[in-house]
DNA sequence: CGGTTTTGACCTGCGC
DNA sequence: GCGCAGGTCAAAACCG
């Protein structure tokens, strides 16, 4: 459970992905973050706003909205607010005209919001394969809509069809970028 | 027909 | 205690 299929970008610059794959669609990198359990990420899109080089521009404070890590059943018995989620958290902004990425997961939409500081709704995915409860959160920045914020919430279980991939093609990562198999 | 998307309702935490 | 905002559920609709 150390390791995961998750990317990791030691290179705070931006990173100019292009499309290699076919499942990477061309965007920029703009700013990323990741946090394992136990740090709240709160991609605090105001102070993102408010500075121009968002480059390490994260805020790692509590997100006023983040909830807090009890269980707790639904009028039906179901269990809402896993005790913990599944680990890391990872936050990037992306320069893209689509709004989702395909990196390889399958992801299957079980909600859409509208956000009270955006006035672009938010997206909420799941890991649609079994097992995985990953989730992902996907919203236009408010300030520059091309811009795309996407959060992954918790790490795959299970290896993404493109890991394989990547293991035969090491162009696809991009210079700074790790992969990191999962050994399961 | 099975999986995915849509969408409104529901639930919870937090601030006042 | 109440209202608000965010997150999730689930039934219906949609699509390949």
């Amino acid at each position: 459970m150390d390791h995961h299929p998750h990317l990791q970008n030691p290179n705070p610059n931006s990173t100019h992905l292009t499309g290699n794959i076919d499942t990477w669609l061309d965007f920029e990198v703009e700013d990323y973050l990741v946090l394992d359990d136990g740090s709240e990420e709160s991609f605090s899109s105001q102070n993102m706003a408010s500075s121009d080089n968002v480059t390490g521009g994260f805020e790692s404070a509590s997100a006023g909205a983040t909830s807090s890590n009890s269980n707790i059943k639904r009028k039906n018995g179901v269990n809402r607010r896993k005790p913990d989620h599944a680990g890391v958290r990872v936050a990037f902004r992306t320069k893209s005209e689509l709004e989702v990425m395909d990196d390889g997961f399958k992801w299957r939409k079980y909600g859409k919001k509208m956000v009270k500081n955006s006035p672009n709704p938010r997206n909420y995915y799941k890991c649609s394969s079994g097992g995985c409860n990953v989730k992902k959160r996907v919203e236009r920045d408010r300030e520059d809509p091309s811009y795309v914020i996407t959060t992954y919430d918790g790490v795959h279980n299970h290896e993404s069809p493109c890991v394989f991939y990547y293991n035969h093609t090491p162009l696809m990562v991009p210079n700074g970028w790790t992969l990191q198999p999962s050994p399961s």
